[in-house]
DNA sequence: ATTATATATCGGCTTTATTCGATATGTCAA
DNA sequence: TTGACATATCGAATAAAGCCGATATATAAT
């Protein structure tokens, strides 16, 4: 996770999945709202906020996955990428422990 | 900061200075146990604990430091290094709110 | 002064990360 | 079933990190 959270486009990828009504507003064109903030933002709007080329951040996104920080549900041809709470929280709470 | 814990032994390092007297027990052979475990652990023991070069301890070391985890003082001709608990605690706080 | 010890820095080699364009795969719509 | 779109994966080039031995510097002891 320390790996995964080193690059700032990454962090910011995490911090902005916080908020994902505040960060892609435009977000939700294919699902109603409901769906698609609860299962997270697809890989093209997090592209496009990150400024980075398509396999870039899908390749930032599976190792941010790998590293327990996000999930991702399919639907249909997109790929929603949500963060992974509860992991988060076990990883602040090392941190608060531990650091 | 996530940069410099993204490696095991800076991990670890991080970790040991916690409780000095229960990681470097041997330590405080130059200098009077008050002053040499407030004043840190200085490098050589550091190394031995940490099974690396001592150019790459020395090296992890400055990093840590300019990280802000760490800071030295200088007791002749040894340099002891402690954590820098301001610094460390701003930062988790950081993770506690913003991650 | 010379020598020994602790730490820092330098040079270089190896491994890993970053990043992209191109291509493959998988899904939807006509 | 073909074409369009979203995402994933591949291959490769460049940058950065990891690591060490050798050397420099600073201090201490003789």
């Amino acid at each position: 996770m320390f790996k995964a959270l080193s690059n700032k486009t990454r962090l910011n990828i995490l911090q902005w999945l916080k908020e994902p009504e505040k960060h892609f507003p435009k977000q939700g064109a294919h699902l109603p709202k409901e769906v698609s903030y609860k299962g997270g933002v697809c890989v093209g709007d997090i592209q496009e906020k990150a400024e980075a080329s398509q396999s870039t951040v899908s390749h930032y996104l599976n190792m941010m996955q790998k590293a327990g920080l996000l999930e991702s549900v399919r639907y249909g041809q997109w790929t929603y990428y949500r963060r992974n709470e509860e992991a988060i929280h076990q990883f602040t709470e090392f941190l608060k422990t531990e650091i």
